[in-house]
DNA sequence: GCGACAG
DNA sequence: ATCTTGTCGC
């Protein structure tokens, strides 16, 4: 597929101020509440694949995207999934041009991804993005890039926290399910308080001193933050990360290794 | 000025 | 993200 807003496009030779304006204007044509073309609750990947009730056609797409470097070239892939098994796969290399900047992710990494994009034929009812959507400063992360860009719908799955608040302190130990909210502060563009997104704890030890961090969902485009975290916890199969997201990051990693 | 910061 | 073997814990 390709951008139905190619004045989004990300161009890394801006100047970081007109980056900055860009992601104003993305924040603002971002939808952060449910528009899907699919009910949430037939996403079935993880321990819910196969037990599909509907017809092929009738489930939905969801796309794992992640990216994987080498010297200055990016390698993105993107694995389409439908009813737990694997229906497309695709990856692009792109050079990158600019350092990673926190905040500016999208500008690093954005080109490789819409590359990959062209190359899938499937249309995908939703992506499942490496990194934050609205959980970012401008409320406008790679999630949200990626999704506005294509007017794709589109979650964000960090493993790390860019900004925010959490409306309690995260736990040493989260329990296996649990969900944090993660609300706008003076560093976010939405009213204080606004939620922005969720702490989820997608797998944990059952004991131990060991324990796994959660992960930090956000919405990225027409989806709100509940159904961000539900879906989410809908592709997991007993891995922190969800199964389009392993998936998308072993492609990468085998395609980099062809390049080497 | 200080601290914080996805991948 | 990436450089990397063994190793601690379940």
């Amino acid at each position: 597929m390709n951008p139905v807003r190619p004045e989004f496009v990300p161009d890394p030779s801006l100047s970081r101020e007109q980056m900055e304006a860009l992601q104003h204007d993305i924040a603002e044509a971002a939808v952060f509440a449910d528009d899907l073309d699919f009910d949430p609750t037939d996403v079935r990947i993880g321990r819910h694949a196969g037990q599909q009730t509907l017809t092929d056609d009738e489930s939905p797409v969801i796309v794992g995207v992640d990216q994987a470097f080498l010297d200055d070239r990016a390698v993105s892939a993107i694995v389409a999934l439908r009813d737990g098994e694997v229906i497309e796969e695709v990856t692009a290399v792109e050079p990158v041009e600019i350092p990673y900047i926190p905040g500016l992710l999208s500008f690093r990494e954005g080109n490789a991804i819409l590359a990959a994009f062209e190359r899938l034929s499937v249309t995908p009812d939703l992506a499942v993005v490496d990194g934050s959507g609205r959980i970012h400063f401008r409320e406008a992360g790679l999630a949200t890039h990626i999704g506005v860009t294509l007017d794709l719908p589109a979650v964000g799955v960090a493993k790390n926290l860019l900004c925010g608040t959490p409306a309690r302190s995260i736990p040493d130990r989260m329990l296996e399910g649990e969900r944090i909210v993660i609300e706008a502060d003076s560093e976010v563009t939405a009213p204080d308080g606004t939620v922005v997104g969720y702490a989820f704890q997608s797998r944990q030890y059952d004991s131990g001193s060991t324990s796994i961090n959660p992960l930090y969902v956000s919405p990225g485009h027409r989806i709100s933050a509940e159904t961000a975290v539900d879906v989410v916890e809908r592709c997991c199969g007993g891995y922190k990360l969800p199964e389009p997201t392993r998936l998308a990051d072993r492609l990468a990693d085998e395609a980099k290794a062809e390049l080497a």
